[in-house]
RNA sequence: GCGGCCGUGAUCCAGUGGUUAGGAUAGUGGCUUCCCAAGCCACUUGCCCGGGUCCGAAUCCCGGCGGCCGCACCA
């Protein structure tokens, strides 16, 4: 149910809404961001800039969304990022080989067979077409990326399915041209396509997301040092995959081994109080250590930071220990050199990524700051997050009240999200204020006309306080100010 | 992709073979109004798409697309 509430309220007040809907046929897993939405994804990445980037004196580059052929290749995507199929020659169904075969068998069937190796068991097991039973075409295979032809010779290239690769392969110009030693992060946020074979829910599966990502790039026989300490007290949720529960500090997180190194705890802190800042209850989130069969192939340890929402624990980053698999692939396929000197030292740097998804954060943060009483819908986003920061009311339409009010939000439009609402009653402007988040009203009354004064009116308390108007800069200013640091030091 | 349920204004709901497709909420314009969705008047917006059955389809049938749930997938 309370999923449905945040998507009603996210299209009513225009954070996101489906994509081309009045075109029949729109595909699923397309969303678009209205008003609200974009300037609270704004506002998200920019608190994303400064409690992650910026604290952390990353680089940040931009990559190209299209990207050649061998870029996937050496990623592994053009091979290992699809899904084996079978056709009927009949009547045009399609069916994962796999399924049929377990079902046919009664057998479970192993992972990650060949193609070949599926048509040798469909044929000893005689799978037909389950609707009309004709033959079945050999496996084929279903590459979710999304492919484009470039220039009139229509060149193999496609859609980036994550932003990261971007990040690998400028590594090593970024290394010589910004003058950074080892560890160092990169940074990027952009939008990644993946041809999903049934999107959902909303914001939580889509065919075009926004991902902010992270690479750090470090000497994997320097994993500890003093930056890392200053994380050491921070307390993190851990679930192991038999589903024991765990809460530790990253200091004693090292100890206990459920954290490989001081580095990679450091990190998991990192992007930890980052969404506290943002919001989120931090007993509702938590980190699943993914099990070994669980992991990309070339994983050497994986954690999910996961959030409890009205759907379950929905993962919003994927931080993994990638080793050195990426920067030596790339290395191989392009025939360039990926190693980098480390105070005199040659190394293919080995890397901890944080792939973070931008519009499952949004969802989250709506879903868990919207309170509901009886008709009363209230978003208690941070501040710093609400899309709009303060609306300027005339408390009656006569008598200089307007003017007055207008000249007001002139006067801070420039520098704050602010809007004019001068329709229905009072209360009815707080009560559509509060559904988007607003966290301060500004009201003009027939004192402001006498002693230049207003009312501030406050979302979460709905309390009131005078304010004189040569001070509303401040005020508002101080209102939506970012949190101090949680890592300090 | 498989199975189940479902699809009427921006939102929620009524309408199950013949209705000018109705209401509520929201929205717009106006009136009123000295602080929390008050009231009055007027107005805007809809049967997911395509095909079939029928004299006649929002309503019945088929297909597509979309939504929710379960399974699978999630590098």
């Amino acid at each position: 149910m309370k999923f449905e509430d945040a998507m009603r309220l996210a299209q009513q007040r225009g954070f996101f809404f489906k994509s081309a809907e009045s075109y029949p046929n729109s595909p699923a897993g397309f969303w678009e961001y209205g008003p609200l939405g974009v300037s609270m994804r704004n506002k998200f990445v920019e608190l994303w800039r400064r409690e992650v980037v910026k604290r952390d004196g990353m680089l940040e580059i931009d990559g190209a969304q299209i990207l050649p052929k061998g870029v996937f290749e050496a990623s592994g995507h053009l091979s290992g990022f699809t899904d084996p199929f079978v056709k009927c020659g009949n009547c045009g169904s399609v069916f994962r080989p796999d399924k049929l075969i377990e079902e046919k068998s009664k057998r479970p069937v192993p992972e990650k067979l060949t193609d070949g190796e599926y048509d040798e068991l469909m044929q000893k097991e005689g799978v037909k077409c389950t609707k009309c039973g004709s033959k079945l075409s050999g496996t084929g295979r279903f590459n979710m990326m999304f492919r484009v032809g470039v220039g009139p010779q229509q060149e193999e290239a496609y859609l980036r399915p994550e932003t990261c690769q971007s990040i690998f392969v400028d590594f090593p110009l970024l290394f010589k041209t910004q003058r950074v030693k080892l560890p160092i992060g990169v940074a990027q946020v952009g939008k990644s396509f993946r041809n999903e074979i049934a999107p959902r829910q909303g914001l939580l599966r889509l065919r075009e997301l926004n991902q902010a990502e992270v690479e750090v790039f470090f000497n994997p026989k320097k994993i500890d040092g003093k930056r890392f300490e200053r994380a050491e007290e921070v307390v993190l949720n851990f679930v192991a995959p038999d589903g024991k529960k765990t809460t530790a500090t990253v200091v004693g997180a090292v100890e206990q081994g459920l954290v490989p190194n001081a580095l990679v705890g450091y990190y998991l802190a990192l992007v930890n109080s980052f969404y506290a800042r943002a919001g989120l209850p931090p007993d509702r989130v938590r980190f699943r250590m993914l099990a070994e069969e669980d992991r990309a192939f070339y994983s050497l340890g994986a954690f999910d930071l996961e959030v409890e929402l009205s759907v379950g624990w929905v993962e919003l980053v994927a931080c993994n220990y990638r080793g050195d698999y990426d920067l030596s692939r790339h290395s191989r396929i392009s025939g360039t050199d990926f190693s980098v000197d480390d105070e005199g030292e040659k190394v293919v740097p080995h890397i901890f990524e944080l792939s973070l998804g931008v519009d499952r954060s949004l969802y989250a943060l709506l879903e868990t700051s919207m309170a509901v009483d009886g008709e009363r819908r209230t978003l208690r986003l941070k501040p710093y997050l609400a899309p709009r920061t303060t609306g300027v009311f005339p408390l009656v339409n006569k008598d200089g009240l307007p003017e007055l009010a207008e000249k007001i939000e002139r006067s801070l439009k420039e520098d704050f999200d602010s809007f004019y609402d001068d329709s229905g009653s009072i209360g009815r402007r707080y009560a559509r204020a509060d559904e988007a988040g607003v966290p301060v009203c500004i009201t003009v009354d027939y004192d402001s006309l006498k002693d230049n004064s207003v009312t501030l009116r406050s979302r979460d308390t709905s309390g009131q306080e005078r304010v004189q108007i040569s001070d509303l800069r401040g005020v508002i200013a101080g209102a939506i100010s970012f949190p101090r640091l949680l890592l300090e030091g």
